[in-house]
DNA sequence: CGGGTGAGTGAGCGAACAATCACCGAGGAG
DNA sequence: CTCCTCGGTGATTGTTCGCTCACTCACCCG
């Protein structure tokens, strides 16, 4: 057995920029749409390298949904950080903001979408299970805020999901307008 | 030209029954993942016949995106007619149970949920701004509640879907109750 | 230098799938 | 009977994709 290094393998680094890949790729055109060889491609290796990298395309998907909601944490605990107010609502409201600004690129949101359409492959809904406790335990704890008020965070949240992810501006209309009233996408 | 007849041609007889198939189907497994043989084998007839009853596999998850909408707009408004009170919070709550009912057979759910994720297709895309706007319209015209009520009651739809679509249940602990709490699916 | 290890790849197999085409049979009109 | 329309199908085709395997190259330790 080597002895322990702090500097990573090499394998780790392209693993890294593997999943950023993913990422990208699997929020463009979904799970069952991609290719692997997209991921590859996008990542600037062989598609015969992704597989020794990860097991298959259920793996390489995982992955990226798990990074993705650390990403989601981060964002929300940054946010949280930066309340002026130490109040419950307060602190809720600046994680959407925070949120509102993580999603400007919309490849986490949009994985979270696609995920959920991907949800009847039982290891991507534990992942979603997962990451799902996580931003709501998190949400919960740091900000102090009531049940009722969590789960308004996460309404709204599918609702801000549900807005970007079909497109709606106010060109659609009246109707797109009152769905869109208040919600922050940038 | 004909003279105009009340009876169903047996072609479109047929049209409905793929329809019906492939809402089931593409429920089931997604737009992309879903072979049209699938929806063939569903509806008893041949994956050839489903080509020519529908351009394409586009047009025939359209047309399922769009029968399905109007079964969901069909069940608010059956639900707001069995409200007691025309209170237009009274009428919104009733449209949500009768929402809750119409979803124990999942499919019109998940539908939603896929077409979502096939959003990057401009058609579906549009059917499903179109199905929106209708639901949109006629919860706020039929309750007669302010905008944000009707708002408020879509963010919580689109978290019943999110529920339902990774599974949660009250064993994945006590941050899934706090999701779940007094959100109708049965 | 020689050999072993791990990063990385090209080529290709087998299966699945969207879409098409040639074709069949029944029934109604002339 | 003949023809023509229309519901309906089997077989096929070209392509794509997940995944594997044999292989190369660079580096490092002895």
């Amino acid at each position: 057995m080597p002895e322990p290094t702090i500097t990573l393998s090499t394998a780790d680094e392209r693993r890294r920029t593997v999943v950023d890949a993913a990422i990208a790729v699997f929020a463009r055109t979904g799970y069952a749409a991609t290719p692997v060889a997209a991921v590859a491609e996008q990542a600037g290796i062989s598609t015969a390298y992704v597989f020794k990298l990860y097991s298959g395309k259920e793996a390489l998907f995982v992955a990226a949904l798990e990074r993705c909601f650390v990403r989601v944490v981060d964002a929300l605990r940054i946010g949280a950080d930066a309340s002026r107010s130490s109040d419950p609502a307060a602190v809720l409201d600046a994680m959407g903001e925070a949120y509102a600004r993580l999603i400007t690129d919309r490849s986490l949101l949009m994985l979270q979408v696609h995920a959920m359409s991907a949800a009847d492959v039982p290891a991507i809904a534990q992942a979603l299970r997962a990451g799902l406790e996580r931003v709501t335990a998190f949400a919960g704890e740091r900000s102090g805020a009531p049940s009722a008020a969590v789960q308004r965070f996460l309404a709204y949240g599918q609702l801000c999901h549900l807005i970007v992810a079909t497109g709606l501006t106010a060109e659609d209309g009246e109707w797109a307008g009152l769905i869109a009233d208040g919600i922050r996408h940038y």
